[in-house]
DNA sequence: AAAGTCGTCAACCGCGCAGCT
DNA sequence: AAGCTGCGCGGTTGACGACTT
């Protein structure tokens, strides 16, 4: 029986990338268990995904955030708290780690924020209003994670009158029920992207202006 | 120059969920 | 219904380079 011990563990070398790129492109993600195995690699096949979601992916932008993409990942943090991939979901060509390692060590710094166990922010005082987005097709294809740019078209101009800092949601002239409860099925995952559940970034007053426009040079992933 | 400290980031771990048998 | 497998998520750890003393 193979114990986890006869796994490779620590950073990957330029042959182990080589091995796993390889295997890939042969067959394609997934099955991640099929990999030692089949490619001969000593790595299990969590750490195969891994490397492959956070590092060797093609779509995986490298390099420093941008001030927009900070802005962002703070406004989406504000929303969601620690849901790392439901945020990266929205910072297009970063992962849940890259944004989680970039809050930890540089936003919840800068801002101030007290570490801790929170697992998610309470409904956010800056949400004023929720609704279907229509017609959204997903540029990441298949993948139902990756979520599409923010749609920032009619609505960035701002016609939302964002709810002051201190105002609780219960403030919110929007603060019913049903918006509750659509916020909560968000929180707890039961959001549904590619049925049209779409949250506008009106409602979220994630209307970064910079934001209108597509990353420079950034492609969406052509799965 | 050497030692100590800090910051960053890649990677690991444990857990939970979904799908299949 | 129960067990197994595959996958994904969030928290945490550890290596390593940069910086400070």
């Amino acid at each position: 029986m193979e114990g986890r011990d006869a796994y490779k563990k620590g950073l990957w070398n330029v042959e182990e990338d080589k091995i796993l790129m390889d295997y890939i492109k042969k067959h394609g993600i997934g099955r991640w268990n099929r990999i030692p195995k089949v490619s001969g690699l000593k790595r299990c096949g969590k750490s195969c995904r891994l490397r492959w979601m956070n590092y060797l992916s093609p779509n995986v932008k490298r390099g420093d955030f941008s001030a927009e993409e900070e802005d962002l990942i703070i406004r989406l943090h504000s929303l969601l708290g620690n849901r790392w991939s439901l945020i990266a979901g929205r910072v297009p060509g970063r992962t849940d780690n890259q944004v989680k390692n970039y809050w930890n060590t540089r936003l919840s710094r800068k801002l101030g924020v007290k570490e801790g166990k929170t697992k998610v922010s309470a409904f956010p005082n800056t949400l004023t209003n929720i609704e279907p987005k229509e017609n959204s097709n997903s540029p990441s294809g298949s993948n139902s994670k990756s979520l599409g740019p923010l749609d920032c078209n009619s609505s960035c101009a701002g016609d939302e009158v964002a709810v002051e800092p201190d105002n609780s949601l219960q403030a919110c002239s929007l603060g019913t029920q049903d918006f509750k409860d659509s916020m909560q099925d968000t929180i707890t995952g039961e959001d549904d992207f590619e049925n049209n559940l779409w949250f506008s970034n009106t409602a979220f007053d994630l209307c970064t202006p910079f934001l209108s426009e597509p990353f420079d040079g950034l492609d969406w992933p052509a799965l």
